[in-house]
DNA sequence: TGGCTATATATTCATATGGTTATATAAGCA
DNA sequence: TGCTTATATAACCATATGAATATATAGCCA
């Protein structure tokens, strides 16, 4: 049961929530979650490290980048994630940051700015 | 998404969990769920008035009794729920409190002791 | 009415949480 | 090597959270 409580304590804030649902779509190193999520750098690896020290997101550097991929392997915590996206049109930041993945590589090379 | 995320931050504390499952079962008055989840009165009331507050139950008095039960209107919600609950082999507490509320008369008259 | 039971709420306290700013590390490149 | 970018982490602070204890209120019953 404190796997699921730490997964629900996860998504409880909206930071992570967002990252989340980005990452369930797609891998993503640090500076496209910023620039998706428009957030501050410290603030994405803070949640992050959050996210990786429970086990529900790993990374994997590539260079100078760091990507981050889920790692849900429980189909309950999978199927609620996948609940969230199969309704995203209720929720319109989401949806947002969703189709923003799209323009990513506009956030590469950019998060000094 | 503010709804949605309330209901993680319910779902993320223990107590607020398990009696969010035992009302998915059916309507129980305080000190019911007192006597199932072996809990102090004001610990159960607080939960269940933060449970009030964002509207996830009602209550019901009922002479001295007051009865609360789950209002989930969003689909999304109650799926979740569902979802824990055909899956409650996994998480063995709340299975136990489940088959605890079978013996919810036992609890009535008993507050105090 | 007085006392008991059921419940809510107030108070206090320790701890957790999340944000911001500053700094450290690591890799690529000139 | 020195600079720049990408990222992590530390330090600090304000606020939120949850537990326990004490108290207040409301309904029932003798």
């Amino acid at each position: 049961m404190d796997k699921l409580i730490n997964f629900f304590k996860i998504l409880s804030d909206e930071t992570r929530l967002r990252i989340m649902i980005l990452l369930y779509h797609q891998e993503l190193c640090v500076c496209e979650i910023c620039g998706i999520l428009e957030l501050s750098q410290p603030k994405v690896s803070k949640h992050l490290a959050k996210l990786r020290d429970m086990g529900f997101v790993r990374d994997d550097r590539q260079e100078q980048f760091i990507f981050y991929h889920l790692n849900l392997k429980d189909p309950v915590l999978k199927d609620i994630v996948q609940k969230i996206v199969d309704n995203i049109e209720n929720y319109p930041v989401i949806q947002r940051d969703v189709k923003r993945i799209a323009q990513k590589e506009k956030f590469l090379q950019l998060c000094k700015r």
